[in-house]
DNA sequence: TAGCATACTTACTTTTTTGTTAGTACTTAA
DNA sequence: TTAAGTACTAACAAAAAAGTAAGTATGCTA
């Protein structure tokens, strides 16, 4: 599904290598994966309690999010050889080194998400806040 | 261009709202983004010194995150009467306030992408790269 | 009067990401 | 023998993001 010598391809890669944010960005973000990783920062989980714990994620994009935190080595995937199976995530030691850094993107979010939002009121709301 | 009744729009709002780390990487998040931000922590920029300096951006591309950058307030455009025109982009006091996490995240790439690119090499090219 | 410089727009195409639906494999319990 | 539980896969469709190419406005300068 990726085209490896499309211009789109070749400028992800290039500032992948040249721009640490941009790397870093690329194994933490994307649609489900701030979610996953700060539930498996509480404590490790199997597949459907994180299935039933992220509202409204799919089995694909929750198995696909998974499968590339995996891939770079944030989280681990332990089965248990059992019937019916069990299998659990867990954060490894990089994705715990990385438990700073998500919570000051998190903290910037919150701390200025209000802020952000008021400022989009009208004045007449913004009166009706301040109340 | 955005479907706003979409089940992706849906996930996509709803995680905004709910997640600190996923509102803040909507707006510093994307393609062309963190360049962007990092060009402008050194020093404000005409649009045409950001088009010279990052290399394969477009010009639509270029715009188009300037605009998304300056509707959450991250950076300020600022027009000289002249011609030709010129035009200066700087960070604003919001955008300032993002710099210590822009370099965490930065810094958390920087520091592992060696060790992620290592990992993937082969026991033969790990022992080159040992000597 | 044609060309130049700057900072954009617009219309369109391609690529990538996300979502939907319907399976699969295995074993136990009814 | 049929259903139930768990952790997935596969094929496909929709939506969003990124890229391409050509054009716009202004006033100066040759």
């Amino acid at each position: 599904m990726r085209k490896p010598n499309s211009t789109n391809s070749l400028n992800e890669t290039r500032l992948i290598r040249n721009c640490g944010m941009d790397y870093t960005l690329s194994i933490i973000g994307g649609r489900w994966k701030p979610t996953i990783l700060f539930s498996l920062i509480k404590c490790k989980m199997r597949y459907s309690e994180l299935l039933k714990c992220i509202p409204g994620i799919s089995e694909r994009m929750l198995v696909a999010q998974l499968r590339e935190l995996e891939k770079h080595g944030m989280i681990r995937r332990i089965v248990y050889p059992e019937v019916p199976p069990r299998v659990e995530y867990e954060l490894t030691e990089l994705g715990h080194s990385a438990e700073p850094m998500l919570n000051s993107i998190s903290d910037w979010g919150n701390m200025h998400r209000e802020q952000g939002e008021r400022a989009e009121l009208q004045p007449e709301s913004l009166a009706t806040l301040a109340k």
